[in-house]
DNA sequence: AAAAACAACAACCGCGGTCTG
DNA sequence: ACAGACCGCGGTTGTTGTTTT
């Protein structure tokens, strides 16, 4: 009945390899191979358990294996298959000959989760994230409206209606995102995409949804050709009346979002860069949403976004976040 | 120059599927 | 059919080197 009792491992060394071990240990592969990982530490003459010997075989000593930094194109190897496999090292390595599953486990969670964090993507998932850090620009949105509410009170002026003020901040959530995709997709491909997108939904709008000025910020420029400035905005089909979108030229659109609030009270309201919003979002509740949608449903021919490696292996972009 | 913080990576641990007697 | 060893995989930890304070 079964096999017998496992060889009893007490007193096997530990820890890194020394030079001898490593070279012990090669000798021997090379010439009988591996065979039983379990009784190979013995022939070969190693005091170490048969999982350390193939680990140390399979991770470091193997003669294919490939050393040094990773390339762009098995940067972009990595992060399209992990966006197929998740966490199948093992299925990822397959495709990168002379890369080993721990090399590529390590390279993904020393850099490329990373990055991917610092843009606000989810690593697991490869969408924008939707925690609590991600939603930070729309929530600081809805405070300084909140201040702007009474800040209007106290000057005597009409309350801004709820609706309205609503509107405004999910408007300037809106902007955030944009001025973010732009800012981090340089690429006339990318922005293409994000316009066409914009293009549909104001198709359906006909007031048209976006500020202008917001599109030549964030490089729309076909698009904000076809709206006269100056015209009443709507989001999603409910008119933002008294709020004129506008990008500051003096200030650099990557470091503040301004939203003006009616033609008498000009108030400014800062948003912080470094809370990314996401590009798109797949929760119901975000207007961005709405993109999706119409991506895959209103097209007959839907156009392909470039992918988040993509994006991420973009010259510009890998400075801008080194 | 020293200490602390951070980054990179090698190696170990534990689990689950497969194999073997 | 079953118990238990084997193997491979993914997650985690420990160590070492580098950078920052």
């Amino acid at each position: 009945m079964g096999r017998p009792p496992c060889c009893v491992e007490k007193g096997l060394k530990k820890g890194p390899w020394t030079p001898e071990e490593d070279h012990k240990l090669m000798n021997y592969i090379q010439k009988n191979g591996h065979g039983s990982w379990r009784a190979l530490p013995e022939l070969a003459g190693l005091n170490r358990c048969g999982k350390s010997c193939r680990l140390r075989w399979t991770n470091y000593l193997r003669p294919d294996i490939k050393r040094g930094k990773f390339s762009k194109d098995e940067e972009q190897t990595i992060l399209q298959l992990h966006s197929i496999l998740g966490n199948k090292w093992s299925a990822i390595a397959k495709n990168l000959p002379g890369r080993t599953d721990n090399e590529i486990k390590n390279f993904w969670n020393t850099h490329l989760r990373k990055k991917l964090i610092q843009m606000g993507i989810d690593p697991m998932t490869h969408r924008p994230r939707t925690d609590f850090f991600a939603a930070l620009p729309q929530l600081i949105a809805l405070a300084n409206l909140h201040q702007l509410i009474e800040q209007q009170q106290w000057d005597g002026q009409t309350t801004m209606p709820q609706t309205e003020a609503v509107q405004a901040a999910n408007h300037q959530y809106m902007q955030a995102m944009l001025q973010s995709a732009a800012s981090i997709a340089p690429n006339p491909t990318t922005v293409s995409s994000l316009t066409t997108d914009l293009e549909q939904i104001s198709l359906l709008n006909p007031q048209h949804m976006l500020s202008p000025t917001l599109l030549e910020s964030t490089g729309g420029e076909d698009i904000a050709r076809q709206v006269p400035h100056n015209q009443p905005i709507t989001f999603f089909d409910q008119p933002v009346s008294n709020i004129n979108l506008s990008s500051d030229n003096n200030v650099s659109s990557s470091e503040q979002c301004l939203v003006e609030g009616g033609s008498s009270s000009r108030k400014s309201m800062l948003l912080s860069e470094n809370s990314l919003p996401p590009l798109t979002d797949m929760s119901a509740s975000n207007p961005c949403n709405a993109i999706s949608t119409l991506k895959c449903g209103a097209s007959s021919t839907p156009t392909l976004s470039p992918s988040w490696s993509e994006i991420l292996l973009d010259e510009e972009l890998m400075r801008e976040f080194e």
